[in-house]
DNA sequence: ACAAGTATGTTGGAAATACAACGATTACTC
DNA sequence: GAGTAATCGTTGTATTTCCAACATACTTGT
């Protein structure tokens, strides 16, 4: 799919996180109000600089672009992915002013299509009920995501293994309202996840299952109430 | 300041982060259009349960909010405190169907302002422009929130002291745009917010300065490019 | 100036974690 | 069904971090 000369699909614009809950008759008129500008990008191409002040956010149609930081030595840290139908920039691009710190990066060919948040915002006369959707689907997006991250966090200022484990686990449970759940990872997925060695965490894991507080199999968790921490 | 009982000062209002750009005269037809439920709440009375499907965004009118969160075994945390002018639960409210996995009590006698989010992003014809003032500073409101915790994250995810310290100090060079910058932390703070022993610490942070890679003086910090990590 | 309090650096021992290595089990492929 | 790869638990050692305690410098209030 090359975005600069071909259209775009609406069945597949109205699938993306961006645009979901609006029809295929609603799009051309949305597009045409929000005038989105179509880029395609080589491999290892640079679509946002670190230190720029972007206004856009960026819709990957396809290829995938990688979010990557460089510090102060110069080493590089790839922060996020975003794949056909994700988003990306939209933190900095409702914050006028605040200069980007990450750089985002095609790392593959990529068309991307930029919506200018102004245009998301600004009331146009004939597609206000589109832009009160995208406007929805925008917020709804920003709000997961802050959910994912305070998850996580919580988490993850956990001082030892254990403490990450249990807080994970118990947040998995009430998410399952049970107290028997599955999780969606293997053990290293967790262990990257919670920033802890695996063995480590398999051990503690393990030791907590010899106290009593829980059991598991593979992905599976059954947490003991009757156990204090 | 009582909010079931008296009115709200516009003055007050035009300086929360929610209603910032409105002026004096359009608020009171903001107001009229976003239907705010005013709720006074006494010391400790909870605000919103874990477990509740939340619609609205609480705007902290006077007192103090305390967002807690309380796991499987029932041990409170506390997440995040709200004063007045801060909003509360904007998370949840543009995430129809996702329950509340922390609960908010009113560490004081409180008012709160509870703006319904349809109310901010629905359509009505006098207003718009205000609308679209409204639901500007509610993404920048998530935007910020967003970055400061991906920020946070990031620090958080590197496995030592030093990197975190690293992390953390790069970081901080950056948005000064200068190798020499100042935090806005004292050491046991700088510990808080990076989850590490102050001493330990302390410990690392004299070790990178005896190896040369920094040097540093209360809250002033120097970092010396020529070493690499 | 003095006392009390705060912030920071320093140290040593205890505890936790990372790391590397390996065995057992399961899943997958040919 | 044999061989291979992946996953998970286990162990021992090296390293790091935590914790408690204390010394020193600096701040603040009287």
């Amino acid at each position: 799919m090359s975005a600069a000369g071909t259209q775009v699909s609406n069945a597949f614009l109205k699938k993306t996180s961006l645009f979901r809950g609006t029809t295929e008759e609603e799009l051309p008129t949305l597009l045409g109000c929000i005038a989105p500008v179509y880029r395609d990008f080589a491999k290892n191409e640079i679509i946002l600089h670190q230190g720029e002040d972007i206004t856009a956010v960026g819709l990957v149609l396809s290829g995938r672009v990688q979010i990557i930081e460089e510090d102060f030595w110069g080493n590089r840290n790839i922060i996020a992915d975003a794949w056909p139908g994700d988003i990306f920039g939209e933190s900095y691009a409702f914050l006028p002013g605040e200069l980007l710190r990450v750089s985002a990066i095609a790392a593959e060919p990529s068309a991307i299509m930029m919506i200018d948040a102004r245009h998301m915002l600004e009331i146009c006369s004939s597609a206000c009920r589109f832009h009160t959707r995208l406007v929805q689907n925008m917020l709804a997006e920003s709000a997961k995501k802050n959910l994912a991250l305070t998850r996580k966090l919580s988490h993850m200022s956990k001082r030892s293994t254990r403490e990450k484990l249990l807080s994970y686990l118990s947040s998995q449970s009430l998410v399952a309202g049970s107290d028997q759940f599955e999780i969606p990872f293997n053990r290293q997925q967790l262990a990257d996840y919670l920033c802890v060695d695996r063995s480590a965490m398999s051990n503690e894991l393990c030791k907590m299952r010899d106290e009593g507080m829980l059991t598991f199999d593979k992905s599976s968790f059954h947490l003991k109430s009757e156990i204090q921490i």
